[in-house]
DNA sequence: TTGTAAGCGTTATCAG
DNA sequence: CTGATAACGCTTACAA
């Protein structure tokens, strides 16, 4: 590789008017041309780790994501490389499986490579974690949960709002006995915020669903399976509308109610949320609650670049809107 | 953060000593003990770009790829930051649409990182950037595609290899009226080879597929649905079994057959390619060849390591095996 | 076993 | 407008 030095040379100048060159400072035409042709024909390219050893600025963004393979993460995460990018910065990936241990390793990481910011997607962050990135000596945006101990803005989705509008969405097509398939309750991400909304939508309607219609899985198909199977045996008649937290654990309820001869949505409305691909696809193809995981990704990488040109630090939270899709799987029983 | 020289001070002893300590250099107990608890109590680490910048190893592998949320380029990312992890060494990523342009600057940047090495998961590369790679500076690992031009290793699938199996799969079966839903054939990653390695597996067989029956589609969904109709609009009786190039195209001749009353696998075997996690889940059931994606990027981050400790540079071609998983869509007609 | 000192490639400071 | 020089934090001969 190619030195600055050797630019100088090349040009007959000094290292500090390539510099200067580079970094857009003053220099007569002539110089600045004589310096370019001398990058182009050596193929010169900035060193980064000498330009962050000495300025602080690294010019990476660390993004922390607990598992890089799953559809709303890659969706995110497409979002975030692409701000990035734009902003002639790079994207340092770090996939830790939600284990503590690896999350404080990769904090570690990011801090020796002098990252200049970090998104942090976690889902259950441990104190020591939450304490090692309130202490974080570049700004951190976090991505897609609440808070919790974290004193660094962050950029959600209003799960609860989204669960509250949904139900409002059934109630108006008449739906009366209602059931919900939940995300575990101890997930911060999704699991308390939309069943509460969709629960304290339907008190403000004076509805009330019975114990076993509110039941939770780990958003698998197989969960929601299950759980749509628990919904059915349980006393009285079944629901005319159910809602899934997610689509996955949809397409296991619809699995269960056809093996149980019901019929989507002649018997049984079904809602699921994240919109996945193939949630259009289905027969009969399934209503959702879409989150634009990939504006996520975009607002994170904005706010932490302005953070990091140290403007606009006081933005706190970003709340990023919902969209109900109807489709085939819903309808009414006016 | 604090420097090597602050742990040096609090420890009375020289940088060079903490720097032995570090890097598993002959240091006594005593000293060896005062500089980790000094590590400890000031929360030392290693600054990666001095490092970097008086080494030339980085430690930090570039990752480029056309789209992060492609699901197979996202499990490949999942199996590549794992093992690179392992390594102790971190990921920067780069996502670049395909766009050469984007792909010079990644690698531009990735030469600007004194990267250790570059896993390459583009698909169709044009020349310039070819020559770019093949002269980077550190080593390369090609994933996922054919070489063309390109000098460095390489990690694949044998697409042809699929191909031939699936057509034998289904000739057991008794199929003779076979249809194939291709890829573009400018794709090198799976367009040409999948495609041939099934009709030169009916051609061994002696059977011939009329013209109308190789359609092609990009991927989409949509894609595969308007091919099916190409197909079943053909002359003479519709096929016995359709493959299709992806899972995602198989769905959409899934649905086609669906609206033009034929039954699947009555009338009609399916089967795609990918193994897609949804495909289990159809109805009916999909089957699908599928390529272990999650491997493939555990095998180039696996060579690229070994190239960088100058062991083993002489491999050159890593071919990956495939499974047939037959599921509902598939049936026998003897 | 331990320390001194030079240098990696860049930029900031200060002169000219 | 341009250049000499020091310094960023670390590793590595070379000495002691």
């Amino acid at each position: 590789m190619a030195t600055m030095k050797d630019v100088a040379g090349m040009a007959g100048v000094s290292t500090t008017t390539v510099s200067r060159v580079i970094n857009g400072g003053s220099a007569s035409p002539a110089v600045t041309r004589r310096v370019m042709d001398a990058i182009d024909t050596l193929g010169y390219q900035v060193s980064a780790s000498a330009r962050s050893l000495k300025g602080k600025r690294s010019n990476i963004v660390g993004v922390m994501v607990v598992d890089v393979s799953n559809p709303s993460t890659t969706q995110t995460l497409h979002g975030i490389t692409s701000v990035v990018h734009a902003h002639g910065m790079t994207v340092m990936l770090a996939s830790t499986g939600g284990v503590p241990q690896e999350e404080l390793a990769s904090l570690e990481m990011f801090a020796g490579q002098h990252v200049s910011g970090i998104i942090y997607m976690g889902t259950q962050t441990r104190e020591d974690v939450a304490d090692a990135l309130n202490r974080f000596p570049a700004p951190v945006v976090v991505g897609g949960q609440e808070r919790g101990s974290l004193r660094w803005p962050i950029v959600v989705f209003d799960n609860y709002d989204a669960g509250y509008d949904i139900a409002r969405e059934l109630l108006g097509l008449g739906h009366r006995r209602l059931a919900f398939i939940s995300a575990p309750l101890d997930d911060e991400h999704v699991g308390r915020f939309r069943l509460q909304g969709f629960l304290d939508a339907l008190a403000h309607s004076g509805v009330t669903p019975p114990d076993h219609c509110v039941q939770y899985g780990d958003f698998s198909v197989e969960a929601g399976h299950a759980a749509m199977q628990r919904i059915l045996d349980g006393s009285g008649p079944p629901p005319t509308a159910v809602a899934a937290a997610s689509d996955t654990m949809a397409i296991g309820a619809l699995r269960c109610l056809r093996d149980r001869g019901l019929r989507v949505p002649g018997d049984v409305s079904l809602v699921g949320f994240d919109d996945i691909p193939v949630a259009a696809r289905l027969i009969p193809s399934l209503s959702s609650v879409a989150l634009d995981e990939r504006e996520l990704g975009e607002m994170c990488a904005e706010l932490l670049h302005r953070m990091t040109q140290r403007e606009d630090t006081d933005v706190t939270r970003v709340v990023l809107g919902h969209r109900i899709i109807l489709r085939e799987s819903v309808t009414s029983v006016l």
